[in-house]
DNA sequence: AGCGTCTCAGCAAGCGCTTTCTATTCAATA
DNA sequence: TATTGAATAGAAAGCGCTTGCTGAGACGCT
């Protein structure tokens, strides 16, 4: 059988009650009597019953976090930096929290089930990163499921998401439209006329927002945007490739392709230079996030850096509730346009 | 409140004995019953108390994933497909678990710490991933760990592990070595007698077998192996950046670079063009792992591919006892070798 | 008609912990 | 010396669920 808080208590001659205050320390104890308890425990080498700890105090120690592909680098950094506030081990004593990363996949289902489970677990926080997928009933069911995890105590965090009005889920936005908008932007300052754009899945926030601030740049210039011009995919290295060929198709005169992320960024290099076009001579490429592997990138890729990590260990705090919520629960967070080798001015024709 | 299973028996009149049957569908319901009690369930909007049930049937619906680094996409993607395998939502019907991905960071106490949350949370299974971490006070305390998770009815998988003997945990390694071997064989093969080596972290399985593989290269060929041509660093690209710099200030005749992954790699890559060095012409560079962005590199990587999701999906179906472990409990994954752009032979100096 | 059998539902005893309330002790105060 | 009040420990009542056992019908057999 298991070791139970009742045969520490027996070892130790005191109350289960005892037991339980001495662990969980917040009741006070006589010196003498926690170090006999704590001597039980280690002699008996105990680990408390977490399940049944959770039930009677009606609190676990769980803590959520739903990512849209945890392979991803993108997801993985944001986690990982949420992970280390959490405080799992290693953190600041007293709170030990066990942080489950929960993969989605992009798809609303899981989402949405992953939710569940974790309401069910009564988890202490949950945290959703990245974009949410754009869909009316799918957006209706996860803001109601996000309202009742607060109703029931969970507190909610979005990190690189969009606010959800009326949840009661404080929210880390990224500027997205910003971002697109200013790289783009830089494009066009360097001359570019033509550029193709690679856009994410379609009804996703990040896609919109990024296309959206593209799109924003070239009316600002007074560049019209050919239909034709934008490629919807994925937000893989292999749909870069694809759409890249595609749109060299569409019109091979394009000087410049910008792609939804980093990744789709490397595929339009790799379908450039299979395609005998030197870059940035020929096209310049735009990604971004600024993942790490970005700057490896031969040349390296121009792309609007994203604070990932200081954006996960926010939301981390704010999640564990040692820091304060941003003034009206949402706060936008900027990213940095990195000009890098990738950008350059177009090829005279 | 919160709903209860009481409440949902009270509005289908039933008992809530019944009700707990219909959800668990372990037990004879007749239909018309089972109907009233899933629409009680609907209407109320009830979700179960997941500890509550944990402690009554004395097991949980949650799997641990062990992971060093959850930004690094080498466990990224075995997490991934342990996740797609545990059947989180999405899964098949029934088992509807909680994959609980921990990152350790590649620290010793986490790990333990780690174990110890999860052995608290009586987790279902527990699957570590990635190397282990050579130290034998902490490998004991690891193994004793094991075994009592072990003897506890948790399923204990390692993946991309070295087995624990007399520990009950199952375990699919890698070859390491046996890659390493390849690897530089196939650099001598090409005419490379001067190769340098950069190595993970120091007291680590994987570091420690894949220089072996590449010693046991040298030798073979007679090559004599000088320990000036080994560094050792961190698995991350700028450890790679370094540690070329620190090989080339030691020996500029190298020929060739061994890498102990592809971030390692690519940091090389970098350090040596920003030496003024060609790869492959000047300076050959071999990675490990082939991770998605190493065929994106200019030149693409030659590197040992790992089955990282093949292996990552047998380890989920082992741990959910959806397949029969393998013969002695051990199982060795070979890699293959993927020779690409960044070898080529030696420069004649 | 009598009886074993089978199906389905309820009773009630926990699972291992937390926490309120109560009891005891002992020192400080009047 | 009697009294008050900290400080500390214990008793016991749950927390919400599962499950072994019991019981009540319904059915088919002799």
């Amino acid at each position: 059988m298991t070791v139970t808080l009742a045969d520490v208590a027996a070892r130790a001659q005191v109350s289960p009650a005892t037991v339980s205050r001495v662990l969980n320390g917040n009741y006070p104890v006589a010196a003498s009597t926690r170090e006999r308890v704590l001597r039980a425990v280690d002699e008996l080498d105990y680990v408390l019953n977490g399940p049944a700890s959770a039930l009677a105090a009606a609190t676990s120690d769980l803590v959520g976090i739903l990512v849209n592909d945890i392979a991803d680098p993108f997801f993985g950094i944001m986690a990982s930096a949420i992970q280390a506030e959490i405080g799992g081990p290693g953190g600041r004593a007293g709170g030990e929290r066990l942080a489950v990363v929960c993969n989605t996949g992009g798809s609303p289902e899981r989402e949405l089930t992953y939710l569940t489970l974790l309401q069910r677990q009564r988890a202490a926080a949950v945290i959703l990163t990245g974009g949410a997928v754009e869909n009316a009933p799918h957006a209706a069911a996860v803001a109601a499921k996000l309202r009742k995890l607060a109703d029931a105590g969970t507190r909610v965090v979005l990190c690189g998401r969009p606010p959800a009005p009326d949840t009661g889920a404080i929210a880390l936005t990224f500027d997205n439209r910003g971002g697109g908008r200013e790289l783009t932007e830089h494009l066009i300052g360097l001359g570019h006329r033509r550029l193709g754009y690679i856009a994410g899945p379609e009804e996703r926030t990040t896609t919109r927002h990024r296309l959206e601030g593209h799109r924003a740049a070239l009316e600002a210039h007074g560049i019209e945007d050919d239909a034709g011009r934008t490629v919807y995919g994925r937000y893989d290295r292999r749909s870069g490739y694809e759409a890249t060929l595609e749109l060299l198709r569409r019109d091979p005169s394009l000087t410049a392709v910008v792609a939804a992320n980093d990744s789709v960024a490397l595929g339009a290099c790799a379908a450039l230079r299979d395609s005998g076009l030197r870059i940035p001579e020929d096209v310049s490429v735009a990604g971004f996030d600024d993942l790490p592997f970005s700057i490896d990138a031969v040349p390296s890729l121009t792309t609007v850096r994203l604070p990932l990590s200081e954006a996960g260990a926010r939301a981390g705090r704010i999640a564990m509730g040692r820091e304060e919520p941003p003034p009206g629960g949402i706060a936008t967070i900027r990213g940095e346009l990195m000009v890098r080798g990738s950008s350059g001015g177009p090829r005279v024709s």
